[in-house]
DNA sequence: ATTCTAATTAGTTTTTTTTCTAAATAGAGT
DNA sequence: ACTCTATTTAGAAAAAAAACTAATTAGAAT
């Protein structure tokens, strides 16, 4: 059963913008800090939303910590969102 | 292209569960309102959002209001959410 | 053990969302 | 025109989410 803070996740444009930029692999945070005008610490509490929701996972490599994006994860949101819907996945 | 509102649309579990009963067909926002221990306005506000959204649309039949789910937009949000995880849909 | 870099936690403030009660509107039926 | 039912709007309060600065932690490397 899909974890209920994967909807809250991604309701923020900036999680989503994340979640996109993880499809290409995993990523430290400083890395995606340079891309958004916000403190780091807000960025931060963003990550913590998504590693709650189990869409992404860390990682760490010595000094840095990576992003990962959970694709099983996101094909659970999938899979819920289809039955929410209604709509069948075609065979 | 999506109207981001969706996402918040359904960030919420009420009205995740309200676009789950619209799944069945239209109801009224009184035959909704019974399933939901909530002011008939909070309730309201919800309508509107999910409205705000495009997941849902409305027609009205006399003194009722009956909510309507639109599949077309539920579908660009599952494509959506596939292009933000870079899931591909199997042929 | 100190220092450097990367990232998080603490604590607070601001903003947004959700909720409520009371009042108003829309249309149907008398 | 009045009245009844269904639903929304107005305005305010409460709760939750998002943001900031300052301080702290975690580990690597000297």
């Amino acid at each position: 059963m899909l974890n209920t803070n994967a909807y809250k996740a991604i309701a923020h444009p900036i999680r989503r913008d994340i979640l996109k930029r993880l499809r290409s692999g995993p990523k430290t945070a400083g890395e995606l800090a340079k891309e958004y005008d916000i403190s780091k610490p807000s960025l931060s509490s963003h990550f913590s939303i998504l590693k709650d929701s189990d869409l992404v996972f860390t990682r760490r490599d010595g000094n840095h910590i990576y992003y990962n994006l959970n694709l099983t994860v996101a094909n659970e949101v999938l899979s819920a969102l289809m039955d929410l819907f209604g709509i069948e996945k075609e065979t």
